[in-house]
Order: C-alpha cells, then sequence, then structure tokens
DNA sequence: ATAATATGTCTGCACTTGCTGACAAATTGA
DNA sequence: TCAATTTGTCAGCAAGTGCAGACATATTAT
C-alpha cells in the first residue's frame, strides 16, 4: 500500500541535484525546463532532463507544455508519502517513549530487559 | 547552513532497506543489531551494519552500548531536516500560487510570460 | 586463558546512477 | 519547405552503492 509512491518519493529526493532542482521551481513558482537548466553550472540540460523525469514520475512535479516549452511546477501534495512516512515512525518512538517513562516510575531499576549483563 | 546533515538525512532515507530499519526501530522503540537482522530476509547482517552507520551518522537513530550489545532507537527530532526543506519548498510554492492568482484577478490574461506563443 | 557471542570493518563484485555528447521529435518562424 | 528553437532520449562511461564472505575487535562465560 503507497509503498511504491514512497518509494520513488525518497528515491527522487535522496539525490542533491534534484532537490536543488524541487526547491527551484517553488521558490519561482513555475518554470521550463531551459530556465532550470541554465541555473546550474556544473550539470547540463540532459542531466536536469533526466531529473525532471524523475522528479515527475515520482509526482512531485507537475508539467505543463505550451508550444515547444514545457513549465515545470511543484505538485501540490505530493510529499504526504514523506510526511506520512516520518510521522509515522516518531509517532510510535514517542509512544514507546511515553510508555517508557510510565515503567520507569514504578521501578527506578527497571526489569525485564535482555539477559543478564553485568553491572557495565 | 545544515546542508550537510540534510543531504546525509536525505541521502539516508533514499534507501528502501534503511527505512525499513528506521521504521522497525521507531516501531519497536528500541533493537540490537541483531535483532534488527534477524527481521530481514534478503539482507544480512554485514548490510544492516552497514546500514546503521548511515543512519546513525545522519543522526537518524542512536546507539546505546550495553555489554557487547548495540541498542538502536530513533533520535528524536532527527527528520527536522526533511521537513524543513519540504516546508521552505510548498511554503514557497503556495505563496507562489497565491500571488499568480491575485495577478490573474486583475487581468484575465496575464502579461509578462514569455515569448509570444501561438494560442495553443 | 580459551571459547563463544555480538558486532564492526575490509575486500571484492555486480548493479545502479548521474553525467555528457550525439541524435531524434515536436513546434515555431521566415 | 527549410532553418531555428526547445526538449526528450539513447549510448557509453566513470563513479557510487548495496551486498556477502572473511577477518578483526570487544565482551562475556567457562
Amino acid at each position: 500500500m503507497a509503498a511504491q509512491e514512497s518509494d520513488a518519493v525518497f528515491a527522487a529526493l535522496g539525490e542533491p541535484t534534484r532537490r536543488a532542482i524541487l526547491s527551484l521551481i517553488g521558490e519561482r513558482g513555475e518554470l521550463t525546463a531551459g530556465e532550470i537548466a541554465e541555473q546550474f553550472d556544473g550539470v547540463g540540460r540532459t542531466a536536469v532532463s533526466s531529473h525532471l523525469r524523475i522528479l515527475r514520475l515520482a509526482g512531485l512535479v507537475s508539467e505543463r507544455r505550451e508550444g515547444s516549452y514545457r513549465h515545470y511546477s511543484v505538485t501540490s501534495g505530493s510529499a504526504d508519502a514523506v510526511v506520512g512516512f516520518l510521522t509515522s515512525v516518531y509517532q510510535n518512538s514517542l509512544e514507546q517513549l511515553a510508555s517508557a517513562m510510565e515503567s520507569a516510575k514504578d521501578t527506578t531499576t527497571a526489569a525485564g530487559r535482555r539477559p543478564d549483563y553485568k553491572s557495565a
């Protein structure tokens, strides 16, 4: 369930240049492929095109064609998968922390641990 | 500023197995390296150890040594970089959208566009 | 001290990936 | 129609990455 999208989104965001592109588009609202490529010195137009494809397939940006131009903009709500994953991880993490503190209230030196370690 | 951390965090989260490990740790609260490795069929203990190292260097998990065991838990607030990046992108994106709609109110056929396209 | 256990690290390998240059497709202008 | 423009795609390559097996380190048990 929603694992494929999530994979694509995280993979897309894992690459620094793609995050820079996404950031740039978000900052400017809408940009053509050429305008985006102009902003990068160490990266050519070809590479930017590939990155845009990956961002688009991940659903992070959307493409609007106008003549021979292609305008890219950030797809709203496209990073829900990321937020969902993180809140899931931290939600459980916080619950665990809370119950751990609860247990700690009872017995300062908690029981029910792994084997029987030496004191230190 | 805070770009290095962000890079490491995004890179760490970009790998599916590492997300699974992080999710597992978050779900269970605290696990030893061995317990984590047990949960994965297609991945050996060696690979899990490498992933844990990467997660740790990214600040996503913290390590607690107890005897020869190493207990891993989710580091609270460690994904702030991710949330920060996303809110930044979407914040600007929404502002751009809002101002675009504002401009659209004035002149239905907006000015100041790119070249002079054909109608379609 | 010796063996067993838990875990990290190193080496090598197959696979992936980001990049460029060349080429192709689509659109526009003369 | 022909040239210019915008963009995507393909082939090839260098670099990075995830993985397992062998080895090293640290800790515990006998």
